[in-house]
DNA sequence: GTGATGACACAAT
DNA sequence: AATTGTGCCATCA
């Protein structure tokens, strides 16, 4: 009898396909919740980006470049976390990434795929 | 099952 | 330019 093929996903996880994509961008670029979902087909899912990244192990962590993912002002995003908004800025920093007076990263700094 | 929340984005005002 | 409202949808209480 035929079995039926584990039906075949066509790709992984979100969150996979999100560390995936998010594991791809530079040292020293940085992309956007938005734009990382749109690269992984889900256009309209940048809440879902942000949520896929909070739950990284610290194992995982230390292998996908999460800092390198900012909001659409290309500012950091860590509402009610100041503790994470301070490691992430040092990281980028650490990397030669410089803000603006506003706390966004300069727009020379983009990841363009 | 229902409703609230959230590492967001975009349109409308 | 800065606020406010709406869409989105997995998670969690």
């Amino acid at each position: 009898m035929s079995r039926k093929p584990p039906a075949e996903q066509p790709q992984a996880s979100f969150s996979e396909r999100v560390y995936q994509m998010v594991s791809r961008i530079p040292r020293g670029r940085i992309a956007t919740y938005g734009q990382i979902a749109t690269l992984i087909g889900s256009p309209r899912n940048a809440r879902r980006v942000g949520q896929a990244l909070g739950r990284l192990s610290d194992a995982r962590a230390e292998q996908v470049p999460w800092h390198r993912v900012l909001n659409a002002q290309a500012s950091i995003s860590a509402p009610g976390d100041p503790h994470r908004l301070r490691v992430q800025r040092a990281l980028l920093e650490a990397e030669g990434i410089e803000f603006d007076a506003h706390s966004r990263v300069l727009a020379h700094f983009r990841w363009q795929p």
